[in-house]
DNA sequence: AAAAGGACTTTGAAATACAAAGTTAAGTAT
DNA sequence: ATACTTAACTTTGTATTTCAAAGTCCTTTT
């Protein structure tokens, strides 16, 4: 039996957080609005929960000209697909004999 | 791509309460001091995350004297079987891509 | 000049979480 | 009888989290 709660990832134990990083392990790299319209969030919210994301080093922020606008994408780091997978295999654990 | 995060059910977004309901899927049913010592919380703070699933009719909590001493008992319902395999469908939805 | 797009930041209110302490009720030991 | 323990909470108080809404700033399009 393994019911090691304590070893799911505080950063990932929000819905918003869980599909920034799912979004981000499928995709290289996605830009704000792309972000905002799939998990369907407001500005503010997403900013704030990608910044936390960024706090830990599990996100990278990369701003540019596209044209003449601005345009912000995200990607997993390397450490942040390494905790994200370790959250998910001890998810996994927690809930395997479903 | 499915990333609906809004199916994910907010009773169980929530380590403990995750915890919980897992230990209950394998067990049919779990005493107060085991899942106490399982999870490893406090009383109160497992006391208040059962209520917290009591009132969305997903645990059901048996009380008893076994021998002399009174003996708090909970079960998963029918409710919370369905509402957590949903969640977990949900969750297995946007990770499957891992 | 005004409106709109992009990406925030700030504000503020509400909900959540949790440890610690207090409570109740019934044993058990002295 | 008195004190202590076990079981299972409830209460208290603080801290953290969450989120929508509004405000900001900069640039571009109309």
């Amino acid at each position: 039996m393994n019911f090691k709660i304590h070893n799911l990832n505080k950063a990932f134990d929000n819905r918003v957080r869980l599909g920034i990083m799912s979004a981000l392990m499928v995709n290289d790299s996605m830009d704000f609005n792309t972000m905002k319209d799939l998990l369907d969030l407001t500005d503010g919210n997403l900013a704030s929960h990608i910044t936390a994301l960024e706090k830990e080093g599990y996100v990278h922020v990369k701003k540019e000209f596209v044209g003449k606008k601005p345009l912000t994408s995200y990607s997993a780091t390397k450490i942040g697909v390494k905790a994200f997978n370790e959250h998910l295999d001890a998810l996994e654990k927690l809930l395997k004999n479903r």
